[in-house]
DNA sequence: GTTTTCACG
DNA sequence: ACGTACGTGAAAACG
C-alpha cells in the first residue's frame, strides 16, 4: 500500500530569525513589530500551497542541549541577546500556528534541529516522506531518500530544495558527510572554530579525499598537501569536537503524533481576524472576507444600506492599519458620532454605517491621534451619553471634542418617562427601531436620534432647554465626578465599632422584650412578634403582612419601649450598612476619593440623580447621621467645603408661577414662609406670637402643597382628622387664592395637552390625568401638581451650575464643584479664596433666573460637610 | 427579581 | 369603596 503521507517539519526559530533580518522593520500602526511574524507566515502559506503536506509540525528551540555544552562550553556563546522586537514576535508566531492548526514540538534543553531529525527519522521508519524547512544549512545532513530540506536563501520565500543530488551538487558531498565537513570548516555563527585556515573549499577537498573525518584523522596524510596535513594533525581533535557538536541527535524523547499533525484548512474567520489584527494586508487580500456573526474575535454586521465593522480584536497592544485609515477618512465627514457600549467605542460618520473598536485601543498613539483628527476635522461631533464619552476619552488622553448634540439628552427630553441610558431605548422611542447591541450601531443611532430628536424638540419649543440647559451639563458633571470627594475613612471605621456595640445592646433588649430570638431586620418576623405575640395595638397590613414602617412604630414608641428600640435599631443599622461600612470601600484606589455618578436622564421631573454611591442622600437630619456628614472633608489641608443652597426654592417658584400676591410679598419682604403661612391659616394678628406647633403645621401644609396634597394625606401627616385637614386646606387656599387657581390651571392644561411643563418648557407627559380610574387620576394629579415645581427647581439649579462652573473657571478661582444635591451645591475651595468664591457662587445662583420673587442663597463653609458655618461674604 | 424600609431633596 | 402626599437610590429580606 503506497504511503502518501508528506510531513512538513518547520525549523521555526531559524525561519523567524531569518525573516526578522531579511525584512524591513515592519510594524503595525501602533508600532508593534510584525516583520518576522509576517515573513514566517508568508513562507508558511507558500509552502502549504506548493508542497501540499498532509501533516505538519513546528519545532521550537528551548535552550541548548547539555551534552553539546559539555563538549564545547563556548557553543553559540558569541550570540547576541535576541532583540526585543524579535522576541515579542514569537508569541504572534505561535498564534499563527494555532490558527493553522499546526502543533508545536519543543523540548526543554533541546534545539529544533534535533527534534526535527528525530521526527524525520520516525517518519521515515513509518514510510512517510518528510520535508524540512529551515533557515540555515546545518540540517542538510539529514537529507536522504525520504527526507528533503527546503532552505531559505536571501529572502524568506526564496527557498532552495535539497535532495541528495542537490546536496551533492552544492557541496560535492553526501548529506552524511556534512557534519564532518562542518567540523573541519567550523561555523562562526555557532562559535565553532573547526580547523583554523581551512575554509569551505579545503574542507570539501579534504572530505572528498578522505571520505570521513575519522578516516582523515586516522591518516592525516590523506589531506594531500603538507600544510593541510599539518593543520589536521594540530587541530584534528578540535575538528572532531566540532563535528560531534554539529551532528544532530535523532533519538530525542519525542513521539510523532500523526493525528495531531494532520493538516486541515484553517478556520477562515479566525485566520481573517488574525491577519487583520496583525495587519497582514497582502495576505488578507487573498482571503475572502468571512461571513458574518460567528467570528470569535471580530463581528461584522450589516444594516440596510450600510455596514458596521467591529475591530474588537485589538488586544495587546491594539493596532490596525485599516481602522486608522477609516478614522482618517472621517476627518472630512459632515459629522462624526460616538457611542460607548461595554468596553467598545463606536464611531459613525454616515447613516447606517459605522465602526467600533475597543476603548483601550485609544491608549495607542496611532488610533488616538486618528480619532482626534476625525473629531477635529468633522463638521460636528455628536454623542450618545456625552458625559460618559468625555470621561472615557479624557481617561485615555484623547483631546476632548465639543459635542454639538447628545442624543441621550434629546431622547430623554422627548420621553421623560424613559431614562434612555440605553441607546436601544432611544432608538425605539425616537426612531421606532430595535437595534442590535453594538457600539458601531449605537454610534449611528446617536447621529440619527440627534438629528430627528432636535427636529422634534424644535417643534415642541424645547430647543433652548436642550441646548442651553441640558447640553452644557455633561462636561461639568464629568469634572465633578472626576474630582470626587474626600472622606475621613478612619473616623467612619471608628464610628462603625461604636455602632456595632450600640446595635448589639439594643438588639439584646428587643429580643428580651420579644421573649424569643428573631430577625429584627425581617419585617415579616417583626410584624408577627409585635402584633401577634405581643398583641400591640394599631397593627396595619400591607400586601404581604403586617406593616412595620416608621409611621406605624412611631406612635407606639412612647408606650412600648420595644418599638422605640426597633426604630433606633433600624436607624443605626441603616446608617451602618448603607454609609458607615460602605463608603470607605468605595474610595478610588488612585486618589482615595469617592466618585459618584450623576445621572442626567433618569428622573421624570428633570432632577439629577446620583448613584454608586448615591451622594444625594447622605444623612443630615438625624443627630447621629451628622457624624457621617462630618466624615466628608475638604480635599486637602488649607481647603474648605463650601455649601451653597437655595432656600425654599420650590415655594418661591410656586409664588412666581402662580403670581400669588400674598406669597410673593412674603418672599419679597424676607418673611419666614412657614411663619407667614401659619399667620395666614391660623388667622393670627400681625403682632401675635406664633406657637411652634402652628409653625410646624404650616410647614407640613407647605410641603403638602408642593406634593399635591389631599386632605387625607395632610390629615395623616398632621395626625389630625380628615375634616380638620380639609378646613385647613380651605383656609390655606382662601388666603392664597392664586395658588389654587394656578394648580387648577395646571391640571386643566395637563388634561388638554397630555403633559405639564416647567418654567423652561420641560415636559412631563401625564395621560392618566384623564383616567376614569379615580385612584390613578388622583395620583396623576398629585404628580402633575408637583412636577412643574420640582422640575422648575431642577431647571433653575442646572442653569445655576452652568453659571457657577463658568464663573469659577473664568475668574480662575481655586475651587471645584463636587456635588449637587437638588438645591445645594458643594464646592471644594482653597480657604484663601473662600469669600471671593462665596460671592461668585451666590451671585451666579441668585441670578440664574430673574423671577418675580428674589432668590435667596445661603452659603456656609467648613473643614467638613457637617460643620459648615454660615457667613456673609 | 420584587418588596419593604429608609436615607436625602 | 378605595388608600396616597412628590422625586430619587441602596440594603436586606423574601420568594
Amino acid at each position: 500500500m503506497p504511503d502518501d503521507r508528506r510531513l512538513l517539519l518547520l525549523d521555526t526559530y531559524g525561519l523567524v530569525y531569518r525573516a526578522f533580518f531579511a525584512l524591513p522593520p515592519l510594524t503595525t500602526v501602533g508600532g508593534v513589530p510584525i516583520n518576522a511574524a509576517y515573513g514566517f507566515t508568508t513562507t508558511l502559506v507558500k509552502i502549504l500551497e506548493n508542497e501540499r503536506p498532509t501533516h505538519a509540525i513546528a519545532a521550537f528551540d528551548r535552550g541548548l542541549p547539555a551534552h553539546r555544552m559539555e563538549m564545547m562550553p563556548q557553543y553559540k556563546a558569541q550570540r547576541e541577546a535576541m532583540p526585543d522586537e524579535l522576541r515579542s514576535q514569537f508569541a504572534l508566531v505561535r498564534r499563527v500556528l494555532e490558527v493553522f492548526g499546526i502543533p508545536i514540538a519543543e523540548l526543554d534543553g533541546n534545539e529544533a534541529d534535533d527534534i526535527i531529525a528525530t521526527l524525520a527519522a520516525q517518519a521515515e521508519r513509518a514510510g512517510a516522506q518528510t520535508l524540512v524547512v529551515t533557515g540555515d544549512n546545518d540540517l542538510l545532513q539529514i537529507v536522504d531518500d525520504a527526507t528533503l530540506v527546503l532552505a531559505t536563501r536571501r529572502s524568506v520565500t526564496d527557498l532552495v530544495r535539497y535532495d541528495r543530488a542537490a546536496v551533492r551538487e552544492r557541496y560535492g558531498l553526501d548529506p552524511e558527510q556534512l557534519a564532518d565537513y562542518r567540523g573541519l570548516k567550523g561555523d562562526p555563527s555557532d562559535n565553532l572554530p573547526g580547523i583554523p585556515g581551512i575554509g569551505e573549499k579545503t574542507a570539501i577537498a579534504l572530505m572528498q579525499a578522505a571520505g570521513t573525518l575519522d578516516a582523515l584523522l586516522a591518516d592525516p596524510a590523506l589531506a594531500g598537501k603538507p600544510r593541510w596535513e599539518a593543520l589536521v594533525r594540530e587541530h584534528g581533535e578540535q575538528a572532531r569536537l566540532c563535528r560531534d557538536v554539529s551532528r544532530v541527535d535523532r533519538n530525542l524523547p519525542v513521539v510523532l503524533d500523526w493525528e495531531a499533525a494532520r493538516v486541515r484548512p484553517p478556520d477562515p474567520a479566525r485566520q481573517y481576524a488574525l491577519y487583520r489584527e496583525l495587519e497582514f494586508r497582502t495576505l488578507l487580500r487573498k482571503l475572502e472576507p468571512p461571513p458574518t456573526d460567528d467570528l470569535p474575535l471580530m463581528a461584522s454586521l450589516r444594516a440596510p444600506g450600510g455596514a458596521f465593522r467591529s475591530y474588537v480584536a485589538a488586544v495587546d497592544p491594539p493596532d490596525f492599519v485599516q481602522l486608522g485609515e477609516e478614522l482618517q477618512r472621517m476627518a472630512s465627514a459632515p459629522y462624526v458620532a460616538l457611542a460607548i457600549e461595554g468596553d467598545a467605542i463606536g464611531v459613525s460618520a454616515a447613516p447606517h454605517a459605522g465602526l467600533s473598536f475597543r476603548l483601550d485601543a485609544l491608549r495607542g498613539e496611532a488610533i488616538r491621534s486618528a480619532l482626534e483628527r476625525a473629531l477635529t476635522g468633522a463638521g460636528s461631533v455628536v454623542g450618545y451619553d456625552t458625559k460618559r464619552l468625555v470621561r472615557a476619552l479624557d481617561e485615555r488622553g484623547v483631546a476632548l471634542p465639543t459635542f454639538a448634540d447628545d442624543a441621550m439628552l434629546a431622547a430623554h427630553l422627548l420621553e421623560p418617562s424613559r431614562s434612555c441610558t440605553d441607546p436601544a431605548e432611544a432608538a425605539l422611542a425616537v426612531l421606532d427601531e430595535e437595534p442590535v447591541r453594538d457600539a458601531a450601531v449605537f454610534a449611528d443611532i446617536a447621529a440619527r436620534v440627534a438629528q430627528r430628536g432636535t427636529a422634534l424638540l424644535a417643534e415642541r419649543e424645547q430647543l433652548a432647554l436642550y441646548r442651553d440647559v441640558e447640553l452644557p451639563l455633561p462636561p461639568i458633571l464629568a469634572r465633578m465626578e472626576e474630582a470626587g470627594i474626600a472622606i475621613d475613612a478612619q473616623a467612619l471605621q471608628e464610628f462603625s465599632v461604636e455602632l456595632t456595640a450600640s446595635i448589639a445592646s439594643i438588639a439584646e433588649r428587643i429580643v428580651e422584650a420579644a421573649g424569643e430570638p428573631f430577625n429584627i431586620g425581617s419585617p415579616q418576623q417583626l410584624g408577627r412578634i409585635l402584633f401577634e405575640k405581643l398583641a400591640l395595638p394599631g397593627g396595619k397590613k400591607n400586601k404581604t403582612g403586617w406593616a412595620t414602617g416608621v409611621e406605624v412604630l412611631q406612635p407606639l414608641a412612647r408606650d412600648h419601649r420595644i418599638c422605640a428600640d426597633i426604630l433606633e435599631w433600624r436607624e443605626l443599622t441603616k446608617l451602618k450598612n448603607t454609609y458607615v461600612d460602605v463608603l470607605p470601600g468605595l474610595r478610588d484606589p488612585q486618589d482615595g476619593r469617592i466618585h459618584t455618578v450623576f445621572n442626567q436622564t433618569v428622573t421624570a421631573t428633570g432632577r439629577l440623580s446620583s448613584t454608586n454611591p448615591n451622594l444625594q442622600n447622605i444623612p443630615v437630619r438625624a443627630g447621629i447621621g451628622r457624624r457621617i456628614r462630618r466624615a466628608f472633608v475638604a480635599s486637602a489641608p488649607g481647603r474648605l467645603l463650601l455649601s451653597a443652597d437655595y432656600s425654599q426654592i420650590e415655594l418661591r417658584l410656586m409664588a412666581h408661577l402662580s403670581g400669588d400676591e400674598a406669597m410673593r410679598r412674603a418672599f419679597r419682604e424676607g418673611i419666614d414662609i412657614h411663619d407667614f403661612t401659619a399667620r395666614e391659616i391660623f388667622g393670627l394678628a400681625p403682632g401675635a406670637q406664633i406657637e411652634s406647633e402652628q409653625r410646624r403645621m404650616a410647614k407640613v401644609v407647605n410641603f403638602g402643597l408642593l406634593y399635591g396634597m389631599s386632605d387625607f394625606g395632610l390629615a395623616a401627616r398632621l395626625e389630625i382628622d380628615r375634616t380638620l385637614a380639609r378646613s385647613i386646606t380651605e383656609r390655606y387656599f382662601a388666603r392664597f387664592p392664586s395658588v389654587r387657581a394656578y394648580i387648577a390651571k395646571t391640571l386643566e392644561r395637563g388634561r388638554e395637552d397630555g403633559y405639564v411643563s416647567t418654567i423652561l418648557g420641560r415636559r412631563r407627559y401625564m395621560p392618566a390625568l384623564s383616567s376614569s380610574n379615580t385612584m390613578l387620576r388622583n395620583a396623576a394629579e398629585r404628580e402633575a401638581t408637583n412636577a412643574p415645581l420640582q422640575g422648575s427647581a431642577a431647571d433653575l439649579m442646572k442653569l445655576a451650575m452652568i453659571r457657577v462652573d463658568r464663573a469659577l473657571r473664568e475668574y480662575g478661582e481655586d475651587a471645584v464643584m463636587l456635588l449637587q444635591i437638588h438645591d445645594e451645591l458643594l464646592i471644594d475651595v482653597a480657604a484663601s479664596a473662600r469669600d471671593r468664591v462665596a460671592a461668585v457662587v451666590r451671585d451666579a445662583m441668585e441670578h440664574a433666573m430673574e423671577l418675580s420673587v428674589p432668590l435667596d442663597v445661603s452659603v456656609k463653609a467648613g473643614a467638613n460637610w457637617a460643620e459648615t458655618e454660615r457667613f456673609d461674604a
